[in-house]
DNA sequence: TAAGATTATGGGTAGTTGTGGGTAATTTCC
DNA sequence: GGAAATTACCCACAACTACCCATAATCTTA
């Protein structure tokens, strides 16, 4: 089975032990390319979750945020925001990432870690707070889904 | 685990000793380039913090403040604000850098000092002062932040 | 189904990192 | 020019982290 190059999906139930680390699925490895090095970029998600990109990946949203110049208030707001909370993360020879403590705390993880697939870039969970999400998703604007629609098929 | 030369991010809380030293992040100091010289710039922020540059990096400053002309007030002022607190610090055996007394003061550091990797520079914050930036921040226009986002984070 | 391979989890150890302080060289000031 | 103060360099220890190995659970394949 040769999926798509560094492209998630699927949900894995890991647990995080006592050092901080979580396993990163056998096949989210597998389907890593060379040039990301064995290492993620760990960093805040818009969600109380962990945002996990392969470096690649991530080497793209740094070129973007190198474009921003300092002089701009909400520029140095956003970059201090979005790079401040990220670290790079090279996969051990059991397949595992550290996380930090800061990010940890961020997504309320304890004994258990859901990894979610999102195509680009994975998600770590604290699976009971993915649940209570979860619940208030279903009160979505059904006019955002219609708009949604327009965009992608499918 | 070999990130992008002379690219900062994460967050690090050291101490500031009775000398006017703080740590650099080892982490930092392994992906500084040879043409660093083991030499940062440390200057004033546009927030109160102070900013870190590497040597290289600052050399390029250098020249574009070069290129900005004496006739226009504006730029007198901002060459003069910019060049006047800015001075040149070699890292110890150690890993640390002094800071002068007047950044010290400039900052409001006392004994904490957190260290934040801001891609192309780093900036060193009292704790309790960044704290009531980040509270601030809710202040920023959510609409233009979101669309920083959007164009930055593919 | 049984054997081998792969995957998930736990823990030990050596090397690295952060912090404090000491000493010699350099600068400053009277 | 010499004393005091400051700075640069060095050493030592404690805490932490990355790396390694061991074992248990799961999946693959013949």
């Amino acid at each position: 089975m040769t999926l798509t190059n560094n492209t998630f999906t699927g949900e894995y139930a890991y647990s995080l032990d006592s050092k901080g680390r979580v396993n990163i699925p056998a096949k989210f490895r597998q389907v890593l390319s060379e040039d990301n090095e064995n290492t993620f970029v760990i960093a805040r998600g818009m969600d109380p979750c962990i945002w996990v990109y392969p470096l690649a990946q991530w080497k793209e949203i740094e070129t973007n945020l190198r474009s921003l110049s300092s002089l701009s208030k909400i520029h140095r707001t956003f970059v201090r925001n979005t790079a401040r909370y990220a670290s790079p993360s090279t996969y051990d020879k059991q397949g595992r990432i550290t996380l930090t403590p800061s990010l940890i705390e961020y997504a309320g993880l304890e004994k258990d870690a859901l990894i979610i697939g999102m195509v680009s870039k994975m998600e770590i969970w604290n699976p009971v707070q993915l649940d209570k999400i979860d619940n208030e998703t279903i009160k979505i604007d059904p006019a955002a889904y219609d708009e949604l629609a327009e965009k992608i098929i499918l």
